[in-house]
RNA sequence: GGCGACAUAGCCAAGUUGGUAAGGCAGAGCUCUGCAAAAGCUUGAUCCCCAGUUCGAGUCUGGGUGUCGCCUCCA
């Protein structure tokens, strides 16, 4: 079986292929950063980041663009208000959503562009619209005729009576039909422009895409993707710049992640409904809000709410703990025949799950199967070839177990200080004097050390109250075969 | 008002072509371990309502109800 994604161009399930040989060329509508980003854009990015990773694991070549509109009303006003320049907005909200799909394990984008960098292309697209009769120069700016394209509304469904009727002109727009949208917006005194030869201005939202994406990848392209909320008008609107000037489609895929909903609205700038995901970050295991979005549908709407996350922080801990599990564990083979058959079974359905429209929650449903058979392995003596699948499916999925690992040493610089306090208020003075120096690893270590000296002398009071000055601190032991452990807990 | 989604156990959630329901979290019981923790085993659903098609429907059809999205900047 192979991949087979829901195209919004044709309302189904169709079979994945590329235009060009082995090469897929995806083009994502990025953020706006006049706003913090929010999390509902982290959903939205992560399913594209999973997608682009499995397209890889096919052998493809993937070429992804996703664009920086850094020019637009909200952050000119935003600098109006608040003094200082628009660029300085758009540049704190973007550094920080950069560092947080960082986080997030999101691969960076193969070009990232920007529409003021990509100024002379827009231009030209703009020129071309307007010799072609598909857009004319108002006292404003420069309109998209959308009565000159025929198939306008097709794409997301809507008659042009029908959004006649629900249209709204903003005050000073001065377009011949309340259908047209802005290509170029003249720029009013103060404002940031661009020199063309109908009047100084700016780009408007949507012909930034049509033209960094024709001049990145090439019309046509493989896949165009989004939140559903950029159906309309925002790609009805590209299609209609692209389609003019181009026969064919624009893209053949089209693919809209669903929206991130907080008590059960749409996560929103003009609501700011939201706690700005850098936020979000500090309290929260990135690597658990990346599970928690893949056990769902990336179409489905989705509500986000602390309980969910809390059980996926629990979730992403089991899975990551079966791993490590597996990878110390040493490989064993062979199975019997009847075992090995019931393991080819699971990279088998892991696989299905993902052809089938990216079904990411069920793909992990596997991986927790996995984790469960294999620990069950592990813990009888014998190991497993198995952990070489978790952890291919780990890495498909973009849950990286190592980003866990690199926390553990980043404990607070007086660790070690707070523990010797605990130590002597819990196990009494004598019992011992830490190094003021060492790292916090080391510290434990010591710890753990005499503890498993005192169970060794049976003097299990002075284990217990060992164990239970490092919980003070947030350090969880636990005591298994080979020896114990221990994790940071909160 | 127009168009479009969604409604499955306490919570999150999957469910190709219709054949009595994955997985995670939380809970309960048991096993193991000096005690814990962890882990393993066991345990839970008249699939929003009504009607219809069918031998059989969460899955199809019709009608309701509810929630949400787009129609204005928005992943």
């Amino acid at each position: 079986m192979a991949l087979r994604l829901f195209n919004t161009r044709t309302r189904s399930v169709e079979p994945f292929s590329t235009y060009e040989e082995g090469h897929a060329r995806i083009y994502v509508c990025g953020l706006t950063p006049s706003a913090q980003a929010h999390l509902g854009h982290a959903r939205s990015f992560l399913f594209f980041d999973v997608l682009r990773r499995y397209l890889v694991h096919q052998g493809l070549r993937v070429t992804y663009v996703q664009n920086v509109t850094d020019i637009d009303d909200r952050s000119i006003a935003t600098a109006l208000e608040r003094g200082g320049s628009w660029l300085d907005i758009i540049g704190e909200h973007y550094a920080s959503f950069s560092a947080s799909m960082r986080k997030l394990g999101v691969s960076p984008p193969d070009f990232e562009p920007r529409a003021t960098e990509h100024m002379p292309a827009i231009v030209t697209m703009i020129g071309d619209l307007l010799q072609s009769g598909h857009a004319y120069v108002a006292p404003d700016g420069v309109y998209y005729r959308v009565a000159s394209f025929p198939r306008y509304g097709a794409f997301s469904g809507r008659n042009l009576d029908e959004l006649l009727v629900g249209a709204r002109v903003a005050v000073g727009e001065q377009k011949t039909d309340p259908l047209d949208f802005a290509l170029w917006k003249f720029a009013k005194p103060g404002e940031p422009s661009w020199p063309t030869p109908w009047g100084a201005g700016r780009p408007g939202w949507h012909i930034e895409c049509s033209a960094m994406s024709a001049s990145l990848l090439g019309v046509p392209f493989d896949i165009h993707g989004g939140g559903t909320d950029l159906i309309f008008p925002h790609h009805e609107n590209e299609i209609a710049q692209t389609e003019a000037l181009v026969p064919g489609p624009m893209a053949n895929f089209w693919l809209h992640g669903g929206l991130l909903l907080f008590d059960g609205k749409k996560m929103s700038k003009s609501l700011g409904n939201f706690e700005p995901l850098a936020h979000l970050l500090e309290r929260h295991d990135p690597q658990a809000i990346r599970l928690l979005f893949l056990q769902t549908g990336y179409r489905k709407p989705m509500n986000f709410t602390e309980e969910a996350l809390a059980g996926a922080t629990a979730g992403i801990r089991r899975l990551f703990d079966s791993y490590e599990l597996l990878r110390a564990a040493p490989l064993v083979e062979p199975f019997a025949d009847v075992a090995q058959q019931r393991f080819d079974a699971f990279p088998q359905r892991f696989f299905q799950a993902l052809d089938d429209d990216m079904n990411t929650s069920s793909a992990l449903s596997v991986l927790f199967e996995v984790a469960a058979e294999a620990r069950a392995l592990a813990q009888s003596g014998a190991a497993s070839a198995l952990a070489g699948f978790l952890q291919q499916g780990l890495e498909l999925l973009g849950l990286d177990p190592q980003a866990r690992c690199e926390e553990e040493p980043q404990l607070a610089a007086d660790f070690v200080l707070r523990l010797q306090a605990a130590l002597d208020a819990g196990a009494g003075a004598a019992a011992l004097t830490l190094d003021r120096d060492a790292l916090a690893a080391e510290a434990i270590a010591a710890v753990l050390a005499a503890r498993t000296a005192a169970r060794q002398r049976k003097d299990f009071s002075l284990s217990d109250r060992l164990r239970a000055s490092l919980a003070q601190v947030g350090i969880l032991v636990k005591d298994e075969a080979s020896g114990s452990t221990w994790s940071i807990v909160e």
